[in-house]
DNA sequence: TTTCTAATTTGCAACCATTGCTAATTAGCA
DNA sequence: TGCTAATTAGCAATGGTTGCAAATTAGAAA
């Protein structure tokens, strides 16, 4: 995703508004990540900004990721995650913690069963425990 | 999953009751490479034994998931997925008509990204046109 | 600056997939 | 044939998200 003053710059060209809202979303979602759900966006906007609605965190979230912006993925953990990172890879889900991870592939790999079928994307979701999750060995 | 009448058995085995619902969902469920959500199930299950409820449809698919019987996938279409294929295999979804085939992968790739983290299972989603939607170039 | 208006925000209802709860029913054993 | 724990059905409730309409406002024009 862009920076918020570059964003600023192309909304106004394509005739959209710069308001409050969207520049702070601007500034939480840019280098963020987190991989924040659109509730816990809501969270934290609404410490910066109280009354913001989650109706627009949701809003502004969609039209990000309709301009490109960014990527909306879906780790089978209930709501879905909004993403900067608009480059291609792939995800890693904590199932203690839940935190999720960038994980990068070097080849995708050969396939079987796809007869036919002409592949656009590939997503991989995988699950595990996270590094601070793993370390200390609880004593019991 | 194992046949209908090796679940009559591992049920009973297990103290759990053979209903006709669950009798009829074991035979439904048994060689279905659908991918089936519970509601496309339970449509398909009302037609042989009307009056049979949503909630029972959930109720056994949960049930066979937690036994190891079935796979809950989900392919980021809204609703869960089942799967009678619990070997370890991976999806495409159609993005034109919703069909789910299944994938084989020969050999993982090398990953970078995961500091620490340790993956206890992955699974990739590709999306694009199964054969049945690339396949006639509609005229115009 | 003030005015104007299309874009945006809000709040709330509605939606969908799924689960919680409980009274009524029933499989399977004694 | 009766007993009872397991199951079912029905419906309310949940969580995430979207639809809708009234109120507000950014930003262009006067
Ligand atoms: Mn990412
Ligand atoms: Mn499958
Ligand atoms: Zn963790
Ligand atoms: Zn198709």
């Amino acid at each position: 995703m862009r920076s918020p003053e570059e964003l600023t710059t192309a909304f106004r060209a394509a005739g959209l508004k710069v308001t409050p809202q969207r520049q702070l979303l601007f500034r939480l979602m840019h280098n963020n990540s987190a991989h924040p759900t659109a509730d816990s966006l809501f969270a934290v906007a609404s410490q910066q900004m109280p009354g913001i609605s989650l109706r627009t965190v949701y809003q502004t979230l969609t039209d990000l990721t309709e301009m490109g912006e960014l990527q909306a993925i879906e780790v089978g953990a209930g709501a879905m995650r909004f993403d900067p990172n608009v480059s291609d890879h792939h995800h890693a889900v904590c199932e203690v913690c839940g935190a999720v991870q960038d994980v990068y592939v070097n080849e995708a790999p050969e396939l079987r069963g796809l007869d036919g079928f002409a592949v656009a994307d590939a997503h991989i979701v995988y699950r595990g425990r996270c590094a601070s999750c793993s370390a200390p060995a609880k004593r019991r």
